[in-house]
DNA sequence: CTGTTAGCGCTTTCAC
DNA sequence: GTGAAAGCGCTAACAG
């Protein structure tokens, strides 16, 4: 029923080599040619066969884009900008989800059956173990992870320890001293660098301001808007809660919000919250949050691998770190009352 | 560098043709010699090519997963789901992403390009145009659409008119006689029912209750929590405004929730509000929903093309709908003032 | 500029 | 149970 590219070839009068120089815009071919090959090729209703010229070419003109927890806000916004820039350039996006780690059904995932498959991988954040990173390096295929830096790979990410500076710094700022930090699992895979780094920049301020970062205010979270709740009501049950909160994602941040509206504490009159991300229901309900160009992230990384698959400026930018903002908005305010103190001592 | 399988073969002392029945668990190979041929793929990591099995089977092993707007939480679901269940069957996910028709970039998508890359397709509630439609139609390959019933085609999806029913019902019973309806645009493409099913919910219960739908307590969200915002605003302006609000999706009825924030309005005492979906960040703000199984209606959309594909009890289940359930939290109560006068009438 | 001729790596009859 | 051989549909030298 499909026409083969033989079809076309006997229809227009030519070879199938010509039908496939013509068809693929390749010099060479008269410009007449071309376009009875193309009329003919249309007529027909011709489609080449993505397999065949794979097994001839030994390309794919794949890509597989590789995320954890598909649902939440970063990965279903990065992969949308991956897969949009590969469409419009004529790949197709191989969308592979890891099965969240967190369920004990993570049995691994073999990036050696991607071999053949792909002629290159976008890996989104994710909690890789160390075989599985060792897979894909053994890949040998251009490789681009977003959100973290792998040695021997391209990477597109954000400065991590700069985001939490700058929320950090902003509450420092305001006059708060009481700064908890509501992050991802300390139990978490490796190389899953942004909650290590956000922690650390936001240490890092603390102690810049001569304020020793308390335990008690470092509680984590799991990067969901549930766990930022529960983060939170530990926080606010505290001896002496902290008067702002800065959480490492904005779906925490949420739900940080959420729980200090049951505890009746006003924000920022009561509490200050600070997000990461630029989530736009956050953005809806005021939240002040610094936030990062994920769809840039996602479309940069993939325009790297195509660009290494082109053999342009091979492995051009290894490692590129995009610039985040700080957005202040409605849920940050001077504290209350024992920073007003210190304040005037 | 990649073991073929005549190397495989060679090394294992047999031909292709076994290497290949042994691999592929076929009859008719003895068990040692199957064993073997496995021993001796696994030591040279031998991986079929799928390039060349599709080429010589006609089949790819992969479906392509149809979806607009990925971003947004409807479509974040369901396509994790439907790639969790595709990938367990070995088969492929080719994402693809419909430019959002509201741009106007949107210059159309060929289905019919997927000829010979996917051997199934899944459909996720998409805007598609009926020239689309019809391509897909002409693929002649197992199709299933997801939210929308589409002749000759499979389907898998809820009752969207029994929704709005449910929600509306839910209102009247508290009470209210001024309810408000947020839904989608009304220039919207065609074949992309659940806005209108849903409005129709809407004016079929308040009709039940002897109540006319007032044109003015209709108002377009564009299914966006911005979108729900503004159309709150609108909404409260009215000279005599709703006291209470069904907006046809969760993201849609936070935003409706944060206008009301804004007014100074409390919800549920001032104005109550009831959503669709089943949004988490919903849930953890109290919202009173409809919610729907969206991850079951992927993975069933996945498992209809995978069996329809396997030529089990053909199209078996043509059209799947899934129930729905009101779940009851805190933003719907009996209206304040109006209604109560009525009621005492 | 265009045609001829080998494959690409696997599957699949059809013999043995 | 196993092997030989003929493709699957296209691309890529290499001639001409």
């Amino acid at each position: 029923m499909n026409a083969r590219i033989e079809d076309v070839a006997r229809a227009a009068g030519v070879s199938t080599a010509t039908v496939s120089r013509a068809l693929r815009g390749l010099p060479n071919v008269s410009e007449s040619t071309r376009t009875t090959v193309s009329r003919v090729a249309a007529e027909l209703g011709y489609v080449v066969s993505r397999s065949a010229s794979r097994l001839a070419t030994g390309r794919t003109l794949a890509i597989a884009v590789i995320a954890p927890f598909m649902q939440r806000w970063f990965y279903a916004q990065a992969i949308a900008a991956v897969e949009a820039e590969l469409r419009q350039s004529g790949f197709d996006a191989l969308l592979i989800g890891l099965n969240d780690p967190a369920d004990l059904h993570h049995e691994g995932f073999d990036p050696l059956s991607l071999r053949g498959r792909v002629d290159g991988v976008v890996v989104l954040t994710v909690p890789l173990t160390g075989s599985e990173l060792d897979g894909v390096r053994r890949l040998e295929l251009p490789t681009v992870y977003v959100g973290a830096s792998v040695a021997g790979a391209m990477s597109v990410r954000i400065d991590d320890v700069a985001v939490a500076r700058l929320a950090t710094e902003h509450l420092l700022q305001l006059g708060h001293a009481e700064i908890g930090y509501v992050g991802g699992d300390p139990r978490q895979p490796l190389n899953f660098s942004a909650p290590a780094d956000r922690r650390a920049g936001w240490m890092a301020a603390l102690r810049q301001h001569g304020i020793e970062p308390v335990p008690a205010y470092e509680v984590p979270g799991g990067f969901t808007a549930e766990g930022g709740l529960a983060a939170a009501e530990q926080l606010l049950s505290l001896p002496t809660p902290p008067t702002a909160v800065f959480a490492a994602s904005d779906e925490m941040a949420m739900g940080v919000l959420v729980a200090a509206r049951r505890r009746g504490l006003r924000v920022p009159e009561d509490l200050s919250v600070v997000g990461v991300d630029g989530h736009e229901l956050a953005a809806l309900q005021g939240l002040t949050t610094v936030e990062q160009p994920v769809a840039a992230q996602g479309a940069l990384a993939a325009q790297l691998v195509l660009e290494s698959l082109r053999g342009q400026s091979p492995r051009r930018h290894e490692h590129v770190v995009l610039p985040v903002q700080l957005t202040v908005r409605e849920t940050t305010a001077p504290p209350r009352i024992r920073t007003a103190l210190v304040t005037q001592s």
